[in-house]
RNA sequence: GGGCGAAUGGCGGAAUUGGUAGACGCGUUGGACUCAAAAUCCAAUAGUAGCAAUACUGUGAGAGUUCGAUUCUCUCUUUGCCCA
């Protein structure tokens, strides 16, 4: 008997799938089309083993949909455009392109051992001309269509380094590289005009039924879609401003309001411009960030005016107005009325201020003596202390009661508000994609003519200056056209613009005209199956969501509007962390143990190791498990093996060293069990008992792996595979029929070979199967059996299984039962009151 | 603070519509083979009592619906994720 040697055996098979090119695909409108994606990787270094868990389960996936004859397409790229090249350019003395390249061809030869069934014609990379031209184009059709714009906004702005930083890029109020506090600066960006979406983004969520809830959910929270009214509160105190236009959610809590609150942004700061003490406030302000988690967690503070607003419901109420650090510019119309009594933000505020707190919504089952004192009530009940609203039920009939009045006084109007906000695309670094935008003398953006596309980044650079190399780079930002000398735009776009269409461009990779061609998108999209890191449920799906409805936007040949039909997103891959007492962090390699128990230093004994809790592989944690050398000692096929076995995909799988051998050792057991069913199937013997058996267990497994595979149930479809290989192990110590063995046995080869598609093509060539495989399907009629096992219940309790034949009735059974030797017992005596019969499965005894 | 999930042996987890709880794997224990070890194979493995057949308990806690609840409802506890 030989050893499995995957080594040999995987790379044989890979050559093969190179060679014959086996899972390139081309469009043909004759065929059922299946678009399986994964996220495609951003090019860092080295595949990860999260890379390894999303593409196995994504090439389970797509091989199983070639079996059952789709055309498939699985294909794989390069989101290849972000500042870590740009840092580690700067670091090493790099070209940022030079790098990436570099990484690119790296991890494509890992991928490559892996031996996923994709498509590599199709390859792209969004950082090549090739890619970006299109994107170029893209926006510029998007700026004549107006779904982009520039305009000036508050950024997360990093002094010393002298650039933008996205919101996730701050923590603690500094900037995530240079550690320099962060401070909020205006600077001309270019928007996509996101918001004019949002009604649709939110509606056809309700059409992705096959996204998890999870994911909508999120979605739905992030457009933020909410009821409310616009009011405009008279001012005193000053003869430019006459009234403050307020937004609200919550128009029913008018008379418990205390004060007005403004964006420090708001357009009435101008009058006050020349107080000092306004100035201060304003620079205390810009030290809070512009996340909404920074501003509610942070201080409240205050600037009051000498102005005073009118309630517009009590006229003869006259209330303070402050500019306070609360209220964002972005949202409503940057002012708010502060009701202390049922909102924690303005309670705290008012606390503080020592403002009224006039409470106005009172909780059901109290009286109306009820008092707010030591927090904001925000929940509901009914109105009092309003004068005409009193008693109304909160909220509902509150909220569209109070807005029906303040409609017809003319003090206000119903309005729809949205927290999503427009996207903002520029960012100040060289490793992007060119925005086609060129200025005028003037400072007037035009577009760059489409025949002078692409606008390509320069090559040479000087990636040492602070702030955005391409804004240093006067060769490049000075041109002339048409005896006219612009200044190019020197900001390039987010990369999350980049992945927003790449799904696209692998329809018809090789497209030069345009970023895509109109026949091939229109067959392959949506995308079937898309899979990837819940950490993308909110950007880069609403993004792309989002690009379709741009592009499709005043376009009758675009014929979809939703990119992904399904989405699947997969949990992380985990193990435990080590670290010494002095908290340095080791890596597992680094440590070794005798008992298993205790751990020491690898290179000093004498060093003790703690063990920590497991958590997501992170270099920094130094708990990663490099993809490459384990695919080096296991194989590719005891991997995949190992990473979809342990938990549901969808759940957080822990990396244990145990389990991977397991899966290894398994595979040689499988090697064995192989050799000796090759053994048998010549015999001529004839064994109804073994064939029936196999039959129908063989079919039984098909009817499991479809089901499990439907429901993205993995895991449980490598406990089928091991069922199976347990029974195989047990049948074939018996007499069977060698024709019949090799049927059933090659329909399990083929179901498993999306799993270890080396391993099983290997099997299958060694038995004789050659060519196109097909998907087996289920034949019932191998399912049936004549016996049954019935479960008896007496009183609702199982006493024992009872063997008879199969469709008997509930009165032959209990007929048998009250004959059964072991069962009789139970009944002697007793009166049968009632029983409940399920039939071929159980019955349930009721007995006095 | 809000929203959405989750809780099952020593561990990861399974149980399709309310119908045999613990599939499958890991680990552990015992045995075979071996001079010995590794590898491999065989057996046991939820808990309690018992030599055993068997009995009782058992899916985070408590209640409810039902002939029957891991599954449905309510309350609570713990925990994860997202948002604030």
């Amino acid at each position: 008997m030989n050893r499995y040697n995957f080594k040999e055996i995987e790379k044989k098979w890979q050559d093969f799938w190179v060679k014959n090119k086996s899972f390139k695909t081309e469009k043909d409108l004759n065929k059922k089309k299946f678009y399986c994606l994964e996220m495609f990787p951003y090019p860092s270094g080295k595949i990860h083993m999260g890379h390894v868990r999303n593409y196995t389960i994504g090439d389970v996936l797509s091989r199983h949909k070639i079996l059952q004859g789709y055309n498939v397409l699985h294909p794989m790229g390069w989101d290849s455009f972000g500042m870590p090249a740009e840092n580690a350019a700067r670091e090493n003395n790099l070209n940022p392109k030079d790098w990436t390249e570099k990484n690119i061809s790296v991890m494509k030869n890992q991928l490559k051992k892996l031996g996923l069934s994709i498509d590599w014609d199709r390859e792209i990379s969004t950082c090549s001309e090739e890619y970006y031209k299109h994107q170029q184009l893209f926006f510029l059709e998007m700026y004549e269509k107006g779904l982009v714009y520039r305009k000036e906004n508050y950024v997360n702005w990093d002094p010393v380094d002298k650039t933008v930083l996205a919101n996730e890029q701050v923590i603690d109020g500094r900037g995530w590289r240079s550690g320099a506090m962060v401070e909020r600066k205006k600077l001309n960006q270019w928007f996509f005009n996101i918001s004019k979406f949002s009604e649709d983004l939110l509606n056809e969520l309700n059409n992705l039924d096959k996204w998890p809830n999870k994911v909508k959910t999120m979605q739905k929270n992030w457009i933020g879609k909410s009821f409310g009214c616009e009011i405009d509160f008279k001012i005193e105190g000053n003869n430019n401003i006459d009234k403050i236009r307020v937004f609200t959610t919550r128009p029913d809590t008018l008379f418990g309001l205390s004060f007005l609150a403004l964006s420090v942004d708001h357009p009435i700061s101008k009058y006050f411009k020349n107080n000092s003490e306004f100035e201060k406030f304003q620079f205390e302000c810009s030290k809070t960030g512009t996340t909404e988690e920074s501003i509610a967690q942070g201080e409240k503070i205050g600037f009051k005016t000498n102005l005073t607003a009118i309630n517009p419901l009590n006229t003869s109420q006259k209330v303070p107005v402050y500019f306070a650090n609360f209220v964002l510019m972005d949202y409503g119309f940057g002012a708010v009325f502060g009701c202390p009594a049922h909102d924690q933000r303005d309670f705290d505020f008012a606390k503080k201020y020592k403002l009224d707190i006039k409470t106005v919504v009172v909780p059901d089952g109290k009286d109306d003596k009820f008092m707010v004192t030591n927090e904001a009530y925000t929940e509901g009940g009914r109105i009092i202390n309003s004068d005409f609203l009193n008693g109304l039920s909160v909220p509902g009939e509150s909220i569209s009661k109070t807005i029906e009045i303040i409609e017809k006084r003319n003090l206000g109007i119903k309005k729809i508000n949205f927290r999503l906000k427009d996207w903002g695309v520029s960012r100040q670094r060289y490793w992007g994609c060119p925005i086609p935008i060129m200025y005028d003398k003037k400072g007037n953006p035009h577009p760059v003519p489409k025949n002078k596309l692409p606008v390509k980044l320069p090559d040479v650079i000087d990636m040492n200056t602070k702030g955005n190399p391409l804004d240093h780079n006067v060769n490049w930002k000075n041109i002339n056209l048409d005896g006219k000398s612009f200044i190019r735009e020197t900001d390039t776009l987010d990369t999350f613009v980049d992945s927003s269409w790449y799904f696209l461009r692998f329809c018809s990779p090789k497209e030069d005209e345009y970023g895509f061609d109109y026949e091939s998108i229109n067959y392959w999209m949506p995308v079937d199956q898309y899979i990837g890191g819940v950490e993308h449920a909110i950007l880069h799906l609403l993004y792309s969501r989002f690009f379709m409805k741009a592009i499709g936007f005043k376009n009758q040949k675009f014929k979809f509007t939703e990119p992904f039909e399904g989405l699947f997103t997969q949990g992380m891959v985990c193990h435990q962390t080590y670290k010494t007492r002095e908290g340095k962090w080791l890596n597992p390699s680094e440590i070794d143990s005798d008992d298993g128990k205790n751990y020491y230093f690898k290179e000093n004994k004498n060093i003790k190791v703690i063990v920590g809790p497991s958590e997501s592989m992170s270099k920094s944690k130094k708990n990663t498990i490099d993809p490459e050398s384990i695919i080096e000692k296991f194989g590719a096929d005891a991997v995949k093996l190992f990473i979809l076995s342990d938990s549901p995909p969808e759940k957080d799988v822990q990396w244990s060293e145990q389990g991977m051998l397991a899966s290894y050792k398994f595979l040689q057991k499988m090697w064995t069990l192989h050799e000796n069913i090759k053994l048998k199937l010549n015999d001529k013997i004839e064994s109804s008992v073994a064939e029936k058996k196999i039959e129908k267990f063989i079919n039984e497994i098909i009817a499991k792996f479809d089901y499990n595979l439907e429901k993205f149930n993995y895991n449980v479809l490598i406990a089928n595979l091991y069922e199976t290989y347990n029974f195989l192990f047990g049948i074939i110590k018996d007499d069977i029929n060698g024709k019949i063995l090799f049927e059933n046995y090659k329909k399990f080869l083929i179901i498993i070979s999306p799993i270890i598609p080396h391993f099983a093509s290997e099997c299958l060539e060694d038995i004789g199967v050659k060519g196109n495989l097909k998907w087996p399907s289920v034949d019932k009629s191998k399912l049936k059996s004549e016996t049954i096992n019935f479960v008896v219940q007496l009183n609702g309790k199982k006493k024992a299984t009872f063997e008879t034949k199969v469709n008997i009735s509930e009165k032959d059974l209990i007929d048998e039962i009250l004959d059964d030797k072991n069962l009789k017992k139970y009944l002697v005596g007793k009166k049968i009151s009632k029983s409940f019969f399920v039939k071929n499965r159980l019955i349930n005894i009721l007995i006095k």
